[in-house]
DNA sequence: TCTCCTCGAGATCT
DNA sequence: CTCGAGGAGA
C-alpha cells in the first residue's frame, strides 16, 4: 500500500524532499497522519498561515509561519516566526512584491524546521484553522517529514470551505473578496498573523451568523458527512391539472438508467409527470418504460455488455411477458412530441 | 431507506 | 481538496 518512495541511489547523495514522499498504489501522494478535516464551530482554536516562496510543498519553502491562540473565542496569544530556507534565492521578486518580506528580513531567522517545531509547541493538539488550511498544513507536514520528524497530525477546519457551504452568490471564494463580502477589514493581507486575523473574523462572523442556527447547521452536517439526500421520484411534481390522455406517457411508470446525453435526470423526470406520467426509481412489475442513458463511464457495470442491473431486469420481466418496454433516450425524447 | 463507491469539474493557497 | 451526480447492493 503506502511506502516510501526512496530511489535506489539515496544513499549516496542528498536526499530531496520527493524521497521522502509516501505514494499510494496510483502514485499520488498521500499524508496518512494528517488529521481529520472538522465540521464543527469550536470555540477555542489555533488559527494557521504561513508565507511561502509558492504554492508547491514539493519544490518551495516556507518564510513566515504566523498563528493566533483563541480561547472562547478571544485572542489571547500570537506567534510568529520568520524563517530562513537553505536556497535563499528561492525568493523571488514575484513573491517578495506580494508579501513585502525581502531576504534581508529573514537575515537571521532559524531554518524552517525550528519554526514548526516551536509551533507545534505552540499549537498543542488544538484544532488548527485556517483558510484552505490543507496548504499550509501539507507544507509543515512534508518539511517535518524530510527532517525525519513526525509530522502534525492536529485535526483540522477549513475555513474556505465553511465560506463556500454558507455565502452563496460570491464571485469566488478567495480570502479578500470574502472579507469584502462580510466588511471585514483585510489590511496588511499576505503577511502571516494579518491574514490568521481575517481568518478569525471571517470564521467568527460564520459563527456567529450561521453557527447559531439549528436549521443551517443540520444541514450543514448533513451536507458534512456525506449524507446527501437522494433524488427522490416522489419529489417531483407537476403544476399541470389537464393532460393530454392519449400521450403515450399518460398514466405509464418510467424509469432511467444511466447517464442522459441531453438533459439530467431530475429534468427528464419532470417532464414524465408533466405528461402525466409516473416516475420510478428501479424496475418492478408496474414499470412500462426503461429509458436507457449512457452506461459507458460507469466502471461498476461489471456485464459483459455493458447493461446495468435495471436494463437486465427489464428484459427478463419482457421476456415473461410484462408490459414493459426498454427505449433509448432519444426513442424518449420522440414519444414526448407524440 | 441506507451505505459505500467512482468519476469529473472547479477552486484556493504563495 | 471538496463536492455533486450517479450506480449498486443490502
Amino acid at each position: 500500500m503506502s511506502l516510501f518512495n526512496f530511489k535506489s541511489n539515496t544513499k549516496s547523495r542528498e536526499l530531496k524532499k520527493e524521497d521522502f514522499f509516501i505514494l499510494d498504489e496510483n502514485g499520488y501522494r498521500v499524508r496518512p497522519m494528517k488529521g481529520n478535516s472538522l465540521f464543527m464551530f469550536p470555540d477555542d482554536y489555533i488559527i494557521l498561515d504561513l508565507e511561502t516562496t509558492g504554492l508547491d510543498p514539493l519544490v518551495d519553502d516556507i518564510l513566515e509561519i504566523g498563528a493566533i491562540k483563541v480561547v472562547d473565542n478571544v485572542i489571547i496569544e500570537e506567534f510568529q516566526r520568520f524563517c530562513r530556507p537553505d536556497d535563499i534565492s528561492m525568493l523571488s521578486g514575484f513573491i517578495q512584491k506580494l508579501t513585502g518580506i525581502t531576504p534581508e528580513m529573514l537575515d537571521n531567522a532559524e531554518h524552517p524546521i525550528n519554526g514548526i517545531k516551536d509551533f507545534m509547541q505552540f499549537a498543542g493538539d488544538s484544532i488548527i484553522l485556517g483558510y484552505n488550511v490543507h496548504f499550509d498544513i501539507n507544507f509543515l507536514y512534508d518539511e517535518a517529514l524530510t527532517r525525519n520528524i513526525s509530522p502534525i497530525k492536529n485535526d483540522l477546519i477549513d475555513v474556505m470551505r465553511f465560506s463556500k457551504r454558507f455565502l452563496s452568490d460570491l464571485p469566488d471564494y478567495k480570502l479578500k473578496t470574502v472579507a469584502q463580502e462580510l466588511d471585514i477589514d483585510s489590511t496588511g493581507s499576505h503577511r502571516a498573523i494579518a491574514d490568521c486575523k481575517i481568518t478569525h473574523n471571517v470564521y467568527q462572523h460564520i459563527k456567529n451568523v450561521i453557527g447559531n442556527d439549528g436549521n443551517a447547521t443540520d444541514e450543514f452536517y448533513k451536507k458534512a458527512i456525506n449524507k446527501r439526500k437522494p433524488l427522490e421520484c416522489k419529489d417531483i411534481t407537476t403544476d399541470k391539472t389537464e393532460f393530454d390522455i392519449t400521450h403515450p406517457l399518460y398514466g405509464q411508470v418510467c424509469v432511467f438508467t444511466g447517464t442522459l446525453e441531453k438533459m439530467n435526470r431530475k429534468q427528464a423526470m419532470q417532464l414524465v409527470v408533466d405528461f402525466g406520467g409516473e416516475n420510478g426509481d428501479r424496475v418492478t412489475r408496474k414499470t412500462n418504460f426503461l429509458v436507457l442513458g449512457n452506461n459507458d463511464y460507469c466502471p461498476l457495470i461489471k456485464d459483459p455488455d455493458g447493461k446495468s442491473t435495471k436494463q437486465l431486469k427489464a428484459e427478463k420481466l419482457k421476456e415473461s411477458g410484462q408490459n414493459i418496454e426498454i427505449i433509448s433516450e432519444n426513442v424518449f425524447y420522440d414519444m414526448l412530441e407524440m
